[in-house]
Parts: structure tokens; C-alpha cells; sequence
DNA sequence: CCGTATCCGAGCCGATACTG
DNA sequence: CAGTATCGGCTCGGATACGG
């Protein structure tokens, strides 16, 4: 018996699984690519460790969003793909994209300048 | 010059402000109803700490997504309500929660059963 | 080429207790 | 009522080194 972590919240568990630093730019390289190879992705996103890449999708292929084909050759070859429950991520993600671009960007790291000048007003309470 | 964390990216930006166990909740309960004082959130939101409550209602007010309205009386009343902007993530996180509700709650804790029972298949490559 | 193993700091998160 | 303080566990994420 867990004294919490219900989970019963939709939002919640989207988190859980596409949250993180990593996993939305993941699950949209392979979104533009359709099939990417471990060293092609860590091309593609730029500052990512094998550490993260190898963790991240793993969580992604245990939550059934990616798929991993490996090839038994030498040298070894693995192909990272979505699955047909990744895909459906696709408008999720673009408005979460969409959102940053629009709102989140110019506020990250550097605070408001003229929207919101005030915090913690002490109005006149009747 | 940083070695890393570009953070160009706003899939990612979007996940820093709205990401994590709580603000998702939080923002939907605020969008239901408008205005919310502490303890009521409290008690919308079950399972949730003050502290927890506390620190990511802070983090959502610097982000500048919620307002904070500080009656100078005794007791205390402070009452939380969306901006501007933070209105502007309705779309966003209904996205978020219906995916959940679909795709994320049956597969969370449980793995999956018959649909992609394969995991590093072995093709015959060429 | 595709990873693991290890070390490390930072932050998230929960539980509990205390305060103006 | 609306917080703050403190503790401790866990995960995230970066750096580096090693292995099949």
C-alpha cells in the first residue's frame, strides 16, 4: 500500500512518460526521421550523453512509444523507431512545441519586463 | 561558454514550466475555477504537501503562468488566479490529458500484453 | 557501434514539525 | 490560514572510463 502517488491524473502520467530534459526531442527526431540509428540521433540532438540517449530510450521502448530493432551483427546495429501509441503523441507534442515558441521562450531564464510588473499586490479588501 | 544545456529547444522549455508531478493539476484546477485561495487548492488537489503546493505555485507566479494576490489581513488570505499567459496553456494541457486518459493510463505500471510483445527483435539484415 | 559502470552534484518530492 | 524549515530518498543529468 503507497500512503500516496494515486496516479489517477491524465496530465500526470503524459508527464511521466514524455517529460524530462531528453524525451521530446527524441520522440520528434523520430517523428521527422520515421528510423534513426543510435549514433544518427546522438547527431541530432546536440548535447546529449550516451547515458541520457541509452536511458531515455529505454523508458520510451518500456512505455511502449518506441520501438528498438536490434541487427546481431558486428559491429552492432540498432534501429529506433515509433510505435503505432508513439505517433499519437504527434499533436501533443507540436502543441507543447507551438506553446514554447509562442510563450515560453521569451520569459525562460530572464523575467517579464512590462506584462506583469507586480507580485504580491495588496489590494483593499473591502 | 557552456558545455551543454542549450536549451534552444521549446519542447523542452515548455516541460521546465509545466512539467513535473504537480503544475499540471494545479493550472487545471485553476482554469475550473478561476480563483483559488491556498487551502483550497489543498484540498482540490489530494495528496499534495504545502510544501509541494507552496513551491510549485512560487515556480508557476515566476514564470510568470500565475498571479498571486496577497490580502494584508489576519488571518492570512491569499488567492491564485491564471494570467494571461497562463490561460494560454488550456489547449496545451487538455492535449496532455486526453492523451493520458487514452493511451497513457492502461499501459502505466502494467506493461503491455499483446501488442508489441517483441522487444530487440532480430531481423535478417540483407 | 552501441552501449554499461561509476562518480558526482542538483533538484524533485514526500513526511513531519514549526511559525506569524 | 498560509506558509517555512528540515530531513531523507530518489531520479535527473553531466563527465568520464570501460566493454562486447
Amino acid at each position: 500500500m503507497k500512503t500516496h502517488s494515486e496516479l489517477g491524473n491524465p496530465v500526470h502520467i503524459a508527464m511521466s512518460l514524455i517529460g524530462g530534459r531528453w524525451k521530446g526531442e527524441i520522440l520528434f527526431q523520430l517523428m521527422d526521421h520515421g528510423m534513426l540509428r543510435f549514433a544518427e540521433m546522438q547527431r541530432l540532438i546536440p548535447g546529449i550523453s550516451q547515458k541520457m540517449l541509452t536511458r531515455q530510450l529505454r523508458a520510451l521502448e518500456h512505455d511502449g512509444l518506441v520501438r528498438r530493432l536490434v541487427y546481431p551483427q558486428v559491429p552492432p546495429k540498432v534501429e529506433y523507431s515509433l510505435t503505432d501509441t508513439g505517433r499519437t503523441l504527434q499533436p501533443v507534442l507540436t502543441a507543447l512545441r507551438d506553446w514554447g515558441k509562442d510563450h515560453g521562450a521569451p520569459r525562460v531564464g530572464k523575467i517579464l519586463s512590462a506584462e506583469n510588473p507586480l507580485s504580491g499586490e495588496t489590494p483593499n479588501p473591502e
